[in-house]
DNA sequence: ATTCCTGCAAAAACTTTGCACCATG
DNA sequence: CATGGTGCAAAGTTTTTGCAGGAAT
């Protein structure tokens, strides 16, 4: 499994003198099979388990911290308690982080569409602010809830 | 202190059967005189001591947990390690709730623009999605930190 | 009176740290 | 072989819970 991910990932170890371990290559393997999953640590865990068996939890939190530093995965608070992670979506400059959360059953459902560079225009004008990426959370109510 | 936010929060409490009591209307005026500030809930906790001294940290706990389930406090992370809850911004069916966040000096500027519907229709239309609420995190450099 | 709340202390849940051993570069 | 990483267990934090006494309706 050799993704542009992986090896952005060994690069920026390389760079930083850090190194290449089964147990870091395997966290990033996880986060990559359930890209727009939104895992918890506990979650994480379990799954990592199943690569690399011999996996302590203390080495899931330090690696997701690493991974949260070097920029590659997302922390994220959907408001249901829980601190999730996920990948993160921005290679090349683009910075699409939108969730569309059911305020009723709490399902994610993930948007695309990139309609912020109005409001980004705005922060820079008004607020001399220089977006750099941006995460949106929609509450509302979705389709299957409306029909009930 | 009987301004439109109380009278609200007590409304509701009567509405289901629950009680007003000091240490209640002590957390809601702590986090009413502090709005924007995004408080901690050891901090809230510190500064609902100077109203209710004997409050215990676990009635602040319940107390907030009680303001977030009648959306009067809102729940946020703002990606520096701590869980932080505010006030919530959407009397009268408004709902903004932008925050600027610099990824130098972390300061957070708050932004009160709202520009969204045009993604809100988008949500509607392509995700049958009918969004109620929105909260919307910009990361980028501010003007301070332009400047160095 | 009845029901709900509170403070306290204990428990549970979550996260970090220290250390001896191991693996990578 | 030097440096950094790992697993484990212990320590630190944060949050929740049980309970007996107290307050609000």
């Amino acid at each position: 499994m050799s993704s542009i991910k992986c090896d952005a990932f060994k690069e920026l170890l390389k760079q930083k003198g850090l190194k290449i371990t089964a147990q870091r290559e395997s966290v990033l393997e996880v986060l990559k099979n359930h890209e727009g999953n939104h895992l918890t640590v506990e979650e994480i865990y379990e799954k990592v388990k199943t690569l690399s068996p011999e996996i302590g939890l203390a080495t899931v939190y330090r690696t997701i911290q690493l991974l949260s530093e070097l920029k590659l995965v997302d922390k994220l608070e959907l408001n249901d308690g829980f601190i999730r992670y996920e990948i993160g979506k921005f290679d090349g400059g683009k910075h699409n982080h939108h969730h569309l959360i059911c305020e009723i059953c709490g399902r994610v459902i993930e948007a695309e569409d990139d309609l912020l560079d109005l409001i980004e225009e705005t922060c820079r004008k008004k607020y001399d602010f220089k977006v750099t990426n941006h995460v949106v959370k929609f509450y509302g109510i979705c389709n299957k809830c409306s029909e009930k």
